[in-house]
DNA sequence: AAAGATTAATAAATCGATTTATTATGGAAA
DNA sequence: TTTCCATAATAAATCGATTTATTAATCTTT
């Protein structure tokens, strides 16, 4: 078993010193004026052995670990796993690494996480962030660490966010059903008063509003066991037989509601008219395909990325940090005919 | 903006030397004979000003850095995603960190990432194997690193891995359609000689001869780019039009052949019956729910982490590595009625 | 009472890099 | 000939912990 090389090794071998090798390592060598012999000698020998500095001790050293923390709300869950993925790939090929975690929307252990984020050094944090975490987050902000925030964003917090228009999707979703003649719409979400969930449902009631109809809310705890959303969509749904439409607010939530809609046997559309944020192979390979509201997923991602590699390239810059918007597609198909 | 303290910083304010402070952080205390009331002072003291050790200068000095290296085929896909999910749980419990990442079944990109994850003195590997990296295992082995493989093994490799029966998975699954009475039924999935591959069209293969039937098989080029894998199934099934069932090998391969056969309006189970490898909402909520072969997702998690922890706990324990095969279920619903 | 053993704490070395401060040498200017 | 200034390289300090080696004080033992 071969020990690791360390730069005193390689100092050693060529007869220089370590501060050369250093220098010359970290491309400094014109500016330091050592001699091109004696940088080819050792970009040759280094090349030759393998030579790889410690990442720790340099990262000890300089401060800086080019990790980025991930945090998202779940990584099992499509949407975030699908940026999750764009997000690590733009990253390494900027020479960062990414760690990833899932807060479940719990606010102690997102807590954690971020300690063990800032234990860990790293560079910059991109999250979603659950409630009550306003705190920790800006002290982060004031000790100069980069935080993007997406998917949703914290008022009290002031760092860039990246979200969809969630408002606007809600709403002409709304007006889609009611155009086509849908008159008793339920809305089936996770209980939250995140920005984006907040955003959603009121969306849904604006659009009843403006045509005379009164809303019908279910909100459900969220939970990572799928009995327990499971459950109360099934209940509300014997309960409420009135309903000619639900719209179902995340993909998560949507597809808890088609294996209820499916068990109980009703139709979709004739019985029950469906449509589900966010969109998902489930949706698209229903029975009858659900019309659902597709976020831009690719585009989040850059979005997300690029303010952060911004902030990591530029941690002068103190312009004010701003959200971005991004617009979602409604993908209409039979299920709401 | 106040300024991390260190050990330094503690050991001034109390007046003792950071080695007494450290040997009570590490509960070394009594082994090195330090009298009750400093190690209460110096404790009372590190909690008041909430003092954490830098864990770079940490690791720098110990050589451990209680973070485990996790690498799937592709974090998006949500059998790899559910693993992570679980692994990363019980993971924190023991107090180590996830880093993961995705190979997308590419020998070079594999490589990068284990040198990444060496260079970041990660203490333990979990890896579902791409082909080629036999090398680049076997020599973290030799370096005395636990490495633990799942959901396939490189047979090159003397490490433990965790796996499920996948010959028999789908020998059993293609019986019960030959015994619905389907005679010609296709296998396609991607194309690849990883074991858990290999195994699986082994055993559709066996099932066949068994009856005497003929085996049809059609490998899809691994892309993360859905269309190209929609493409290749759309021209095979149409070619192929005396089929009377059809086996997928993975739950990628199965969703994206459900939405191929949705397109072309085949009749599942009428036209064409359906299997597929990995259960996966999708399937449950099909048009007619497709019968599919389920792993057990805790239970693989479960045992990685726990042979991994067995590992790092116990290093000098140089046990024979071992295999571990877990069964799968096959849930039967109508499309193969 | 001197030598040895315990106890309780500390000084110094170490991990492997980066960075600051310093030195030795040869050539130009005074 | 002395002084000054680039040039080219190095010694030493530093990051923040752990660990080994050492010391000073007290207690036993003979």
């Amino acid at each position: 078993m071969k020990k690791k090389l360390s730069i005193v090794d390689i100092a050693q071998s060529l007869n220089v010193s370590k501060t050369t090798v250093s220098f010359i390592l970290n491309g400094r060598a014109q500016e330091k004026r050592i001699s091109p012999e004696l940088v080819e000698r050792v970009l040759k020998y280094v090349e030759e052995v393998g030579y790889k500095p410690n990442s720790l001790a340099k990262s000890l050293r300089t401060g800086k670990s080019n990790i980025i923390g991930l945090m998202v709300e779940d990584i099992s869950n499509p949407f975030f796993a699908s940026i999750a993925r764009l997000i690590e790939d733009r990253a390494y090929k900027n020479g960062y690494k990414i760690i990833y975690c899932s807060t479940d929307n719990d606010t102690g252990k997102t807590k954690d996480l971020i300690n063990m984020f800032r234990d860990r050094h790293v560079d910059g944090y991109i999250i979603a962030p659950p409630e009550g975490i306003e705190d920790d987050l800006n002290s982060l902000i004031k000790d100069g660490m980069p935080v993007v925030m997406f998917d949703r964003h914290l008022p009290q917090v002031n760092a860039d966010y990246v979200e969809i228009d969630n408002l606007f999707s809600t709403y002409n979703a709304t007006l889609h059903l009611i155009d086509k003649g849908y008159k008793n719409i339920a809305f089936i979400t996770f209980a939250s008063r995140q920005t984006q969930m907040v955003a959603r449902v009121q969306g849904y009631k604006d659009a009843l509003a403006s045509k005379g109809l009164t809303p019908v809310i279910k909100e459900i705890v969220f939970n990572q066991d799928e009995d327990l959303i499971i459950g109360p969509i099934e209940s509300f749904l014997k309960e409420h037989t009135g309903l000619d439409a639900v719209f179902f607010g995340t993909n998560h939530v949507g597809a808890c509601g088609l294996k209820v809609i499916s068990s109980l046997g009703i139709k979709v559309p004739e019985d029950l008219a469906v449509i589900s944020f966010d969109d998902y192979d489930v949706f698209k390979l229903y029975k009858t395909p659900v019309t659902a509201i597709a976020q831009p997923i690719i585009d989040i991602a850059d979005n997300v990325i690029t303010v952060l590699l911004n902030k990591l390239n530029n941690p002068l810059s103190a312009n004010k940090p701003q959200g971005v918007i991004l617009k979602t597609e409604l993908r209409i198909r039979d299920s709401s005919k």
